[in-house]
DNA sequence: CTGAAAGCGCTTACAG
DNA sequence: CTGAAAGCGCTTACAG
């Protein structure tokens, strides 16, 4: 006797795929494949054939079925320090943008500032096959950097210019921001100048190492005069951070804080408390955030390319997974300072 | 003569997949993807040997291969009108925390406060097979209403409390928020009760319109003092809306901004054309935004529970996936007037 | 330039 | 409670 056969009912799930286009169509799947993707090797008459037969039929390709096959995914990684931030609020909008328009999904992490969290989500994520990554920054664990190298995954560090070896970057240098400003100050005529700095991360030190660089070549740097407070930056913290200043420093007469929340904050204090800006203390800020332009008075920072930065580095993305080798790996995107009446 | 027997070399893509684990643990693959679900049809000892196998073999599953296999994924979209904007910054962060925490991946999307907008994202998101979507409000188009229908996909909508039939939203009454506002500036003596309001998008239209069923049912409504810009919101745009109002209508002894950055801005433009507030003219705004609190005069605003309604929404979402059904469709997280100098 | 076969790594749908 | 078979919808690696 033979055992009867075993009749296991097909799924069905009701999805347009590439053999109902290759029917169509008249070719076989691995020639629609080909010819939607792009791939040079099919004949130009084919190509737009395929390309009918997809158009009629709606055909949709499945992302989850291409990843399986070809274990590369259509998703690129982006980490960033916060997203209640307006500064990463607009590069994550401009690179999200920039990639879905070239058909890549964004999978967004956030930091909270601490490279351990990096890591945390690097490991979460790199199992989904990532096509990319977008790092902030350049400070990373070493347990991220072994991942990095371990994987073939092209990675792009945004904001710095910083090169970290094999990948790319797109951002400006925050040094130089931060010798601009202080040029700025000495050249106004101010002698003790303050730098207050909060949250701390890489880049605001690179701004500091800036400022400090530059007071000492003019012989003007005075330790007691750096206020770095590891808190968050914010409005309410540039408020205090001012006053304090003012009280253990009072022949102060500029402060450059590393964020404008912070130089906002201060402004609104000096109202307060009836400091003048700028003829007693000059102030200056960084980043352009809305509203410096509408404070009193108006408050002089540095124009940052955020949203130009998140399309670099996103053309930038594109352009080495579609196999074009990009003439730089650090894009250098410049900044500007603003000078208004605070200053 | 017999054709040569193909030999196609196999991929080897060096992956630990459930088959490793099964040979580890001595069971099946199917019962090793069963018992790292938790389905509950697995002996629990061998549950065990199978976890133990995985951690052995650091086996990470293949999002990729799970999704075709079960046509379901583990990226829930969220679909938000701006992410340069800290009430979305809040929020989505929100989101995503909760999300990953249970091994769910967040897909963002930005309207720019177009409905049109959205439907394009929501069709080019709905063949990666989302396991849930959260979207902004309830004003849908026609075409996305259709497309959510269609699916099964399960929908949070957020910010909101109007409930979309067969979908679940978590957020607060802006009509309620909007009458309240208006409720305070009554009671503390104003008569002339203006209304700011940008971008115009749904929500702020909802708090226009308990504005104006207050003013009515206290016989204060005038139309010629509520003031719609299309704009986007923006503390630039609140020194000019403040500053147009006075000239048209210099009677006006309260103005309630939609938002804060309105708000701030009016402030900032109050002090630099010497209006007095609140001596002359009242101000409130919306959201409780960052800086609100140091204003001078320091800003009345409602607090809005942004990162709450991220969390709950997610909480929502992960319940209907689990299986769990919600107690309820609609979840009213409240709002909060804080009352400071400027009102 | 085109295609038949096999495989990617899971889960569904049965059967027992 | 457990498993053998088939299938999810693509692309790789060959062969011609």
């Amino acid at each position: 006797m033979t055992n009867p056969p075993r009749i296991v009912r097909p799924r069905a799930t009701g999805r347009v795929t590439v053999a109902d286009v290759a029917r169509e169509a008249g070719v076989s799947p691995i020639t629609v494949s080909r010819a939607l993707r792009g791939d040079r090797n099919v004949a130009i008459d084919l190509v737009e054939r395929v390309r009918q037969a997809a158009t009629a039929l709606a055909y949709v390709p499945d992302p989850a079925a291409q990843s399986l096959a070809s274990s590369r995914s259509r998703n690129v990684v982006v980490l960033v320090p916060l997203l209640s931030n307006r500064v990463f609020g607009d590069l994550v909008e401009a690179i999200q943008d920039s990639l879905l328009q070239r058909g890549y999904q964004t999978l967004f992490g956030v930091t909270h500032y601490d490279p351990l969290e990096e890591e945390r989500l690097l490991r979460s994520y790199m199992p989904l096959r990532p096509a990319g990554l977008v790092l902030t920054g350049s400070d990373h664990t070493e347990g991220s950097r072994i991942l990095l190298r371990g994987s073939d995954v092209p990675c792009v560090h945004v904001m710095e210019t910083t090169p970290v070896n094999g990948g790319y970057s797109v951002g400006f240098s925050q040094f130089d921001a931060g010798c601009c400003v202080t040029d700025h100050l000495i050249m106004t005529g101010r002698r003790r100048i303050a730098f207050g700095g909060a949250q701390l991360d890489p880049r605001v030190m690179q701004r500091a190492a800036g400022y400090r660089s530059r007071l000492q070549d003019a012989g003007l740097y005075d330790a007691s005069l750096e206020m770095l407070d590891p808190r968050p930056s914010s409005i309410a913290l540039g408020a205090e951070m001012l006053d304090r200043l003012m009280r253990m420093e009072p022949a102060v007469d500029a402060v450059f804080f590393c964020n404008d929340d912070l130089a906002q904050g201060a402004l609104l204090g000096a109202l307060r408390s009836g400091v003048k800006v700028p003829q007693q203390v000059a102030i200056a800020g960084f980043n352009d955030l809305e509203g410096s332009d509408q404070m009193l008075p108006s408050l002089t920072s540095v124009r940052t390319p955020r949203a130009q930065i998140g399309r670099r580095a996103a053309e930038l993305m594109l352009d080495v997974l579609a196999g074009v080798q990009p003439p730089t790996h650090c894009v250098d995107l410049g900044f500007e300072l603003i000078r208004r009446q605070s200053t």
